[in-house]
DNA sequence: ATTAAATCACGAAAAAAATCACGATTAATT
DNA sequence: AATTAATCGTGATTTTTTTCGTGATTTAAT
């Protein structure tokens, strides 16, 4: 059923997603493919190819629903099956993202996070608890969670990736910088904060 | 002289950084292309289309020098010039970044933060002062900082960044959910953790 | 009504990116 | 020395993504 959306296209949905809730906010019901180009600095005709792919019908001269938009780009974009995961690594970053309620509008729920420091065992992030790591091949099977997002440090996250896999969790959302080695049963997506980014504070800073 | 490479491509360069940083911390002097590639499970032709942007030959039956390879991703990523930056907001996600020793590696050099809530102000993290956000626009022209980090709640962000044009700032590389609207003098790198990790955990999670 | 302006839909063209395929080269092996 | 196997380099092909152009539709204005 899920059509494959290309990544380009999903990180634009996202950004027309953000559009969408700001709409809605400021009570506006309708939008037009050049404003939506105009403020992203994109082509109009790419924002209706997008929206295409919603099948969601716009009206000349009038524009999108917002809402309707907004709908269907949950509704493609999967925000509105729930996906459970868990923090594996419960430093700065891994709480930051614990308190970054906006996973849970986006339909991930983080359930708790996980360490090895026993001082940080047990303490409450944003309601979640966190437990210490040897808790979780037993929480995995219990919760029947899948993702885990990996914010250990640098040294640690092949071993402990490796961990994650004996306890059978199928997907991590790696933000290490460490480049992991995982059976190809399991799936890796490398968050890559740095790559884009200096790309675009380089092309003119010289 | 800043050759305009894509952010595709970019983003492989900084994956195949890692790599070679593992390498050379394994002693291994030489790469080859198919063995990057199964480790990250692309073409490995693909491989070496990358490098050739980099001016960077291999040899036959060997394979490329690792620390070339890491050497001109370096340069051509544009990590040798070190960049500064401000962060804007020292939440959760504001001080996990500041913390994020890597940037430092990849050339942003985080200076300080800032922030509008009093308890907060003169606290160091990481050897980097928090400021209260009134003392940007003095720094911003006293340093010659030209980036921001934005890490402010959702709500305050346009408000934020129109306090960061109208102090200098020219680039922003903003990481809340909101869709900045600046002039166009000023560039705005939005940081979309949702996107494409949706894509990736949407694909065959069903 | 009629006209004008804005906007959508959609197919076609262009551009960009990824993959394939294969000859050339080189190190190891026989 | 000849053979084999691994690997690079790169042109050709395919796929994906973006842009362009045109006709149809709708609202607003005359």
């Amino acid at each position: 059923m899920s059509k494959n959306i290309p990544e380009k296209v999903s990180n634009r949905l996202t950004l027309y997603h953000s559009i969408m809730v700001e709409y809605i906010e400021a009570g506006i019901e309708t939008i037009s493919s050049p404003q939506i180009a105009q403020r992203l600095n994109i082509d109009d005709s790419q924002v209706r190819k997008d929206f295409k792919l919603l099948n969601n019908a716009g009206k000349c001269r009038v524009g999108y629903m917002v809402k309707d938009l907004k709908d269907s780009i949950e509704k493609t974009l999967g925000f509105a099956k729930t996906k459970d995961a868990f923090i594996v690594g419960s430093g700065h970053l891994g709480l930051a993202l614990a308190k970054y309620d906006s996973f849970n509008s986006y339909g991930l729920n983080i359930l708790a996070l996980f360490d090895n420091d026993p001082q940080k065992i047990d303490i409450q992030v944003n309601n979640k608890q966190i437990f210490h790591i040897s808790k979780l091949p037993n929480l995995v099977q219990r919760l029947g969670v899948e993702i885990a997002i990996l914010t250990v440090p640098r040294q640690y996250a092949q071993q402990v990736a490796d961990f994650l896999i004996e306890s059978n969790i199928k997907y991590i959302w790696n933000f290490t910088p460490a480049v992991l080695k995982v059976p190809p049963s399991v799936k890796v997506w490398n968050e890559n904060l740095m790559g884009s980014f200096l790309q675009f504070a380089c092309k003119d800073i010289e």
